[in-house]
Order: C-alpha cells, then sequence, then structure tokens
DNA sequence: ATCCAGGGCGGGT
DNA sequence: ACCCGCCCTGGA
C-alpha cells in the first residue's frame, strides 16, 4: 500500500483519486464529526483523529522529512492526524476508510449505467463509504429517523458524554460511544431532557436492551445474507426499512442495501419513476437497476441530490428530463463485481 | 402560525 | 399488504 505513509504518529494519503475529508464526512453516513477550516475532527473506535487535505506548505514539510518525495508535492495529501502507527493502519483505519475498494474502478462502472448516475458518481468523487462500528450505526439512525441532522449530531455527542467511555487527550474532552450495556442502562429523563432525543428515548434504549442481552445478536447477523440481516434488524425498535438499511450499509458493509429516504425518493422520481411513493418498490428498481452496488450508487445520487435540492420545492426539474429507461439486466450483472481482492 | 427535517409505529382498511 | 395520522423538537 505505497499510497499510505507513517510519520510522528501521523499517517497520510498520497495521491489517491477518491479521498476528499468533506465528501466522506459530509455525505450523511456519519454525525460524529466536526469541521474547523477544513480540518474533520472525529471519533472512531478508540481513536480521536482529524482529517484534512494538506496545502503546499504542509506537503512541503513533509519532503522535508522524508515523508513524500519532491515529485509529490503536486498531487494531493491528505493527512490522518494522530492516526497511529502502521499497526494501527492495519489493524483499523484500513478498513475503516474502505481502502480494499478500488473507487475508480466502482465509479468507472457505475457511471456506464445511465447518464444521471454518471454525474452523480462525478460529482461524489472522493467520497467513501466507511465501515463504522455496528452498534454505534444501529443508535445513530435510530435517532435519524424524522430527524434533522444538527439534532442528530447533538444527540449522538451526548449519548457519548452522558453514557461512553471518557478519553485520554490533550485536545478536549471526548468520549467512546458507549457499549450496548452501557447505551441500555441510561434513563429515559437523560435522554430526553438532555440528549434531546425526544420519542426515540424509548427506542433507543429499548434497542440497546435487546442487543445487550443479544436477544438481537449482531454477529449472527453479520453472518446472515442481507435479507435475512434486514429483517432481523426490524426487530429492533425505531427500526424501519429505511434505517435498516443504513445500518446494512454504513455498519456491517453490505453494499446492496438501498435506503430509501426523502433525497432518494425525490432524485429517483425525477431520473427514472415519476411519481412513485412506495418506498418498497423505489428500493426494487434501485436494486434491479444498479445491481449489487445500488447501495453505493445510492449513496452518490443522495449526495448529488441534495447537494442541489435536486425534486425539492423550490428547485423543481423539468418534465422533458425526468424519466429514463429502464436499466438492462445483463448490465447490471456487469458491474456487480469491482471489489478487488486484498 | 404551519411545516418539515435523511421514518417508524399503530390502527385502520 | 397498503394507507394514514401521529409523533419530540426546534428552526425557517
Amino acid at each position: 500500500m505505497n499510497n499510505v505513509r507513517f510519520w510522528d504518529n501521523h499517517i497520510y494519503f498520497v495521491n489517491m483519486t477518491d479521498f476528499e475529508p468533506k465528501k466522506i464526512f459530509e455525505n450523511g453516513q456519519t454525525f460524529r464529526w466536526q469541521e474547523n477550516q477544513g480540518l474533520y475532527t472525529f471519533v472512531a473506535g478508540p481513536y480521536l483523529a482529524s482529517l484534512k487535505t494538506l496545502d503546499t506548505a504542509e506537503k512541503n514539510q513533509l519532503v522535508f522529512q522524508n515523508v513524500i518525495t519532491t515529485a509529490e508535492v503536486d498531487s494531493p495529501v491528505v493527512a490522518l492526524l494522530n492516526g497511529g502507527t502502521q499497526q494501527d493502519y492495519t489493524n483499523f483505519w484500513h478498513g475503516y476508510f474502505d481502502m480494499e475498494r478500488d473507487y475508480e474502478n466502482l465509479r468507472h462502472n457505475l457511471a456506464a449505467v445511465d447518464q444521471h448516475l454518471a454525474t452523480a458518481m462525478e460529482y461524489g468523487k472522493g467520497m467513501r463509504i466507511l465501515n463504522q462500528e455496528f452498534f454505534e450505526v444501529i443508535i445513530s439512525f435510530i435517532l435519524s429517523a424524522n430527524n434533522n441532522i444538527k439534532r442528530i449530531q447533538q444527540g449522538i455527542s451526548k449519548i457519548t458524554e452522558l453514557a461512553g467511555d471518557k478519553m485520554d487527550s490533550a485536545a478536549g474532552v471526548y468520549y467512546k460511544f458507549p457499549t450496548p450495556a452501557q447505551v441500555a442502562a441510561m434513563s429515559i429523563e437523560d435522554l430526553t431532557q438532555i440528549a434531546k432525543v425526544g420519542y426515540r428515548a424509548l427506542y433507543i434504549v429499548k434497542a440497546a436492551q435487546m442487543i445487550a442481552n443479544q436477544e438481537v445478536d449482531l454477529e449472527e447477523i453479520s453472518a446472515m445474507d442481507y435479507e435475512a440481516a434486514h429483517k432481523e434488524l426490524l426487530r429492533l425498535p425505531g427500526v424501519g426499512p429505511k434505517v435498516a438499511d443504513c445500518i446494512l450499509l454504513f455498519g456491517n458493509g453490505r453494499e446492496m442495501a438501498f435506503p430509501v429516504d426523502t433525497w432518494v425518493i425525490k432524485v429517483m422520481n425525477l431520473y427514472y419513476l415519476g411519481n412513485e411513493k412506495n418506498s418498497k418498490k423505489i428500493k426494487a428498481d434501485g436494486l434491479q437497476r444498479f445491481g449489487q452496488l445500488a447501495g453505493i450508487a445510492q449513496q452518490y445520487l443522495f449526495y448529488h441530490a441534495r447537494e442541489h435540492k435536486i425534486g425539492s420545492k423550490e428547485n423543481v426539474a423539468k418534465p422533458e428530463d425526468s424519466v429514463a429507461p429502464k436499466a438492462k439486466k445483463d448490465k447490471v450483472n456487469a458491474i456487480a463485481k469491482t471489489k478487488p481482492k486484498a
């Protein structure tokens, strides 16, 4: 992995086509980050780290330290500050940042499906699907239902404060995401009055209890096929079809999970369906149209649609470019395999 | 004031 | 199976 360098407890991603902090953190897959002048500080597992794209002066420093070569100063370099050593990378970050996946190849293949997807893939270039911790994603997306991003972020932050283990850090006070047992032990009062999660408080505690006592076994779910895993997650209170798909896509590595939220409804109707309101049918169409990587295609479509407010009232589409022909099955099968072996 | 924000639940057909 | 009203909360 020559794209990854190590120096002074930091990890550097050099000359990668698909690795932009903004697009990684601001596509809705994770809520636990804060941005300050391009520096994204976040907690992942036991790590408190920051991600940023380096400017030329910063890259010249790395040349001085023999981290990158003079020739590489002209290439993009993304720094993971306080990411740790090569061992931390191998054990954690490599999986977290989905480094096994060839995103350039993936974009190329999905862009071939149709012009709408091609536009979304180009716009979202730089995005990656993070492999986040299963339980954290479950709680986070239960909280996301019928909610807005600011309040989701605030709620998760408070939950970590109220129930998570404190991290030892000079950068400030941060908390690890609590375990199922820790969330199960939270009081409804704290969740409603401090975390402000509203009626989701009961869902969160109950779901954590079911997971903690293995009434719903996350390891077993991980071993199930997609359909069975989706069905099993629906047993958790506050988890419906859309949330279950978010959980499977972002927390369980299921690239065929196709979450249908309001933005996906808008963009799928604008591009392909016209006026379909049934989420189940939209999901079925997405899977048929985009194949095994439908969930990832969905994430690029979602990002593009939300950034442009596509399909919203103040940005209504012209009818003539609203419906495209159905995708052919052989094309769908052809793009199914883009994940290279290690 | 009314609506809505990355839906889910429960009761009704 | 579908459909529909309702739900904490707070900003527009």
